[in-house]
DNA sequence: TAGATTGTTAATCGATTAACAATC
DNA sequence: TAGATTGTTAATCGATTAACAATC
């Protein structure tokens, strides 16, 4: 199976070559794709031999059969749907950046014990009372959640969405989960990340010699 | 110097010694840490030897003396500003995730394009115009930005915080940037990373046998 | 053909884990 | 002392890069 590092690449080449082929390019080589990913043209040709599709020698790989290579490999057949818990400011945040974007992978519920929120229909997705988590996640055969709750609630959070049903979760909570091997979670650490770049924009000074 | 990943398991190591700190706690085990981190004993070990911390065998490491020599280590002498560039659904969501929590990296200004925001104190920060992105982060001395701008204009949003003396940046725009080599970047892309955990939430359906 | 590109294999690199010595 | 813990070195693992063969 793909590593994470690679689903991860494969899902920015798709992002490429969609804005590729609206410029109306056919085929594209290896190091194209590569400087406009970040990455090495070696690294591209190796994660699409990873998924088993081949370009042409000379021609390079053609862009709309890569795409349609890459929506096989990565999305659901029947489309996957996504919980949210948690509707603060980080939850909002998420609701308006996935809102309309790609229909096949949508937030279908949102959840939230505070009831003032609970019915409210917040950038097109119905809020829900936490207590109905399980229920709802099962009914409309949610496998993904996002964490958006508060350190002390999302260990939780997790695992009733789990109960549903939920076999993946992305955690903006700041604390690492206690969960089943068998669920795959991917944490995303704002104050961790801000606390590294931080460090790094100072060791980076002292790393020049002139200051 | 200390990797990215070494860094970040510092800053986790803090907050759990932060909150050892108020059962009481006064010395703990790699092996403790290591369990609420998520992590190996052997690794925290690692990690602090790094540092250049060392524990007393038999009775761990000294809690209160360990979170001092993280500070040292991980905190700028005088403090660090930082500075906010899109003040969007996202970019409000950071401004209060980050509000009021430590105040030795607090952000210190936020710009947006839209007039309307300029002016107006969002989560306890001013708004800035765009075009006083330069003058604002040299005056104040920031050295590290968030990106929360849309995809279009994150490159050129970095370039101008880099052109006032930004050293670091934290994007949450899901574009690679393009930038001088001695500006470390962390990259936030909450789409490619719902991608992955929608991926592997079904990939492992299919690793199961009995489905 | 010659040249440029892809596909494949070997070498390199970095991080993690495991095994062991040192210490209280 | 014996046992448990830390500090240090060697082995392992995975991912990346580099070198080369195959193709148009």
């Amino acid at each position: 199976m793909a590593s994470e590092k690679t689903i991860g690449r494969l899902t920015l080449y798709r992002r490429i070559l969609n804005e590729t082929v609206l410029e109306g390019i056919e085929s594209i080589h290896s190091h194209t794709l590569a400087a406009k990913a970040g990455a090495s043209s070696a690294q591209v040709r190796r994660d699409l031999m990873e998924i088993g599709y081949v370009g042409h020698s000379r021609r390079g790989y053609d862009v709309m059969g890569l795409i349609e290579s890459l929506r096989e490999f990565l999305d659901a057949p029947g489309g996957q749907g996504v919980a949210l818990v948690g509707v603060g400011n980080l939850g909002r945040a998420v609701l308006a950046y996935f809102a309309g974007r790609r229909p096949s992978l949508a937030i279908r519920a949102a959840f939230d014990v505070d009831s003032q929120k609970v019915g409210r229909v917040v950038h097109g997705c119905r809020c829900w009372p936490m207590d109905k988590i399980e229920d709802v996640i099962a009914e409309e055969q949610i496998t993904t959640a996002v964490i958006a709750v508060p350190v002390a609630s999302a260990q939780d959070a997790a695992e009733r969405a789990i109960r549903g049903g939920v076999r993946g979760i992305l955690n903006f909570a700041p604390v690492p989960l206690d969960l089943p091997e068998d669920i795959h979670v991917e944490n995303i650490d704002m104050g961790m990340a801000l606390e590294k770049v931080a460090y790094f924009s100072r060791a980076d000074q002292t790393t020049d010699q002139t200051t």
